[in-house]
DNA sequence: GTCTATAAGAGGATAGAC
DNA sequence: GTCTATCCTCTTATAGAC
């Protein structure tokens, strides 16, 4: 009965934070069964039995982590303004992206883990919360497509492009580390990658458009 | 001494096979730890100690998976024609990869479960060929690049947006069927998002071009 | 709330018959 | 080559003292 917060002293807070954070670390680098609840307590620095305390076992300690991983990863959208730039928006939401993926790899990496294990731990908030995004996205999209403003390609598709190429340099950091000497912790590496993904987007690989005078549109 | 083929009989291939192909699914869907010998021995119809006759421990059959993985995997790619033009040689290198994820889902995951737990059972193996791919494709790219075929973007990048963009609806299922209900093993949905990541990669995602007579390239 | 000790079970690997 | 039976380690989870 002292200080409390949502039912839950402060220490118990901290305690619960410090597992959760410790639980994305392991869970990311070995999945839900390589992940042990020794090497999590060991991280946060307590014992077994006390983590098992805070959450009665394995997989609410997953479940949790997860949550909090999605909470990470599904905020930074913020809303697209339909009515300003598309160029500007999509580019402020790309980097958005890459920032998160650089600050919180783990987190990238368990979330992809996840989703590619088949997403059976997530339960239905991710799909809500997920396509939430999604329909929003796809609804200013089709509206500067309405205006326009931009090419005709498929909003869903487009919104799943820019989650895996944005998602790419976390969670296949050993390959591109393998390949270049270098991850996107190295500051001028990001920057350069995220120039690339931006202009692969907006502009494409083609050369630099002038020799497209002498007749119509695609026929891509 | 019957009938053999690098030291091994038919039957030993035969199973060989078969055990690979059941771990391959069994890893895929669970990782390294959490793919047992029982749910392996199982689907490939054989006891567990069996399956140890052929594999000496459960770390050698992973890896035995995982080099037959990457066999499929890096095959493909054939060769770059640089004197051949660019959009029609990368159109086909993406269709490839492609049908690949199509046609592989298992395989596609299991290698991006391995990358993502930071590939350290792949053996200098997976550096040596991709090293090579990679720097392959990307003197094919440079060349194009000083005829002004194609666009300044950094080659390396380019082929990972390539390799994350279409190995993205294998390794990443689960969310697409969640948000679209759909997979790429859907015929029409497959080659909807064959065409979209073509568009997207070779003309990005501005309007139509029109608007670009004003001025002078862009300042990105 | 936190610990030591331990129960209970899963899963990798081996022995040895056939 | 293939099986049944078994060993043994690793890991989750609980009991119970402090």
């Amino acid at each position: 009965m002292v200080e409390r917060k949502n039912g839950e002293t402060r220490i118990q807070q901290k305690n619960a934070r410090k597992i959760i954070d410790a639980a994305t670390i392991e869970f990311s680098k070995e999945g839900f069964r390589g992940g042990t609840l020794d090497a999590i307590s060991r991280r946060a620095g307590l014992s077994k039995p006390n983590l098992l305390y805070y959450f009665r076992n394995k997989h609410d300690l997953y479940q949790a982590a997860l949550n909090h991983v999605l909470d990470i990863w599904l905020s930074p959208l913020g809303e697209l303004d339909p009515a300003a730039d598309p160029e500007e928006q999509l580019r402020g939401y790309i980097e958005k992206k890459m920032d998160l993926s650089r600050k919180h790899p783990a987190a990238s990496r368990m979330f992809a883990n996840e989703i590619l294990k088949g997403a059976n731990n997530a339960g239905p908030d991710l799909e809500a919360k997920l396509g939430e995004l999604a329909s929003k996205f796809n609804k200013v999209w089709c509206h500067w497509q309405s205006e326009n403003k931009v090419a005709q390609v498929d909003g869903l598709h487009l919104i799943f492009m820019i989650w895996a190429m944005t998602q790419h340099y976390a969670d296949f950091e050993a390959q591109i580390k393998m390949l270049t000497g270098k991850t996107i912790a190295d500051k001028a590496f990001y920057e350069t990658a995220k120039e690339n993904i931006i202009h692969i987007i907006f502009d494409g690989i083609k050369n630099g458009h002038p020799p497209h005078c002498d007749g119509m549109a695609e026929d891509v």
